[in-house]
DNA sequence: AGGATAAATATAATTAAAAGTAAAAAACCT
DNA sequence: AGGTTTTTTACTTTTAATTATATTTATCCT
């Protein structure tokens, strides 16, 4: 890079940054995704992906987890870098690259008032609508990964409520894989992982026996992962 | 995002977007990296990633793709997002993101003489020094990206001649995982992938009998993507 | 010619993953 | 109490992946 700076931004044009949260949820057996109405212009009243733009003094991320915040009150939660959208024409308006970042999310934790108030949406994965620019790809990206990484890493847990049945995860995996598991091989399967803790209660809402409660068990997946185990669910 | 831009961007300052190159290499036997010099200040004759800033007008990966040229006269060279690297004081001169983008190329087709004017070097990827900023953080998640990938997708073909033998792609992985594997079954299983041309010719360069060469068959590659096959390599 | 060396094949043995069969257990319902 | 439903365990069979044993082949070297 001989060149310096200022050769690339003398006028007043400028570059901006923004960042686009894709989140996911998990509800009903489906898998959803959150996206808001615009209430100002432009593309006004298009369906939209949740951003920003990321302020000087701040660090992308935290940018993301900023947005995630205002929308729908949660911190700590699960998100990861998706990829950049730089494209020099990718909005009409100003010369602008996003970081797209997914989130998940579990469907009882968030705050329902301020999803509304903001004029956001769940929409089961395949019912999502049109979105402006290049947000579309986004989602498509964001799905693939998904599919793709909850097959070696457990973030599949990401989407479940903290105590959760193992039929419970099950039908979670279906919903990303699209596609019907073995009840008794999912089970030996999930299970022989060891990162799961049984709990005493059950959950009686789906059936008469009831399912036992479980937990993630964060401190012996780490344990694990660094013992260099490699996972692989479904 | 009800604010408007210019809440973020009304003071004079800038936010500059970068990207920069991290280029595998293999040669000898080896996994090499190609960093360069700086030779204008600021950091002025530390080693650093080959990078740019992004032109107003260009695409990010257009960015990287100039760069890799200006260096090392190639074009059509597989490339691809890494991550973006946005922490607020990651360059202490001006607020700065940057999109890493990982290139492999073959160690024969490169223009050594643009190399050298550019004061870039080859370096085995365990003897890497010190890179400025987080240039290092780049070279650690690039190797890991390409050691996960690998095993997957057969990106490894990037890395050798056109033409290569079952040894020397054998070599390869070794390099890459810096673990010896088994010769034969090695071989059974790249050549169950069904993704290569045995051609007549043989490489005796490095033994009596030699070896038979083979190209990559991208052709049936993508027809097996396609059809959902899932490779496993190593 | 005989020995050395790396490449290549064939095939057997072992281990592990996936799929399927059967049935018991825990609730609830009428 | 007996029927119903879903969860759960125990085991078997099938299939596939991995590892290992043994040989053969092509070539160069002395």
């Amino acid at each position: 890079m001989p060149e310096s700076i200022s050769d690339y931004y003398a006028q007043n044009d400028k570059m901006y940054v923004a960042t686009d949260c894709i989140i996911f949820g998990f509800d009903e057996g489906k898998l959803k995704l959150l996206i808001f109405k615009r209430r100002v212009e432009p593309l006004k009243d298009s369906w939209s992906l949740i951003g920003s733009f990321v302020k000087l003094n701040e660090d992308v991320d935290q940018a993301a987890k900023r947005v995630l915040k205002e929308i729908t009150g949660l911190e700590n939660v699960f998100m990861e870098e998706l990829k950049s959208y730089g494209k020099a024409e990718r909005d009409p308006g100003y010369r602008s690259i996003s970081i797209g970042q997914y989130a998940l999310i579990r469907p009882d934790d968030y705050d329902k008032e301020l999803v509304k108030k903001h004029g956001a949406h769940w929409y089961e994965i395949d019912k999502v609508p049109d979105l402006v620019l290049d947000h579309d790809q986004m989602v498509k990206d964001a799905l693939e990964r998904l599919k793709r990484k909850a097959r070696y890493k457990p973030i599949g847990f990401e989407l479940l409520p903290e105590k959760f049945t193992i039929p419970q995860l099950q039908q979670l995996y279906e919903a990303i894989y699209q596609k019907e598991l073995d009840a008794r091989n999912f089970r030996k399967k999930v299970l022989s992982l060891n990162v799961l803790i049984k709990l005493e209660e059950k959950d009686k809402s789906t059936s008469r026996r009831g399912a036992f409660l479980y937990k993630f068990d964060h401190k012996n997946y780490k344990k694990l992962l660094e013992s260099g185990y490699n996972f692989e669910i479904a």
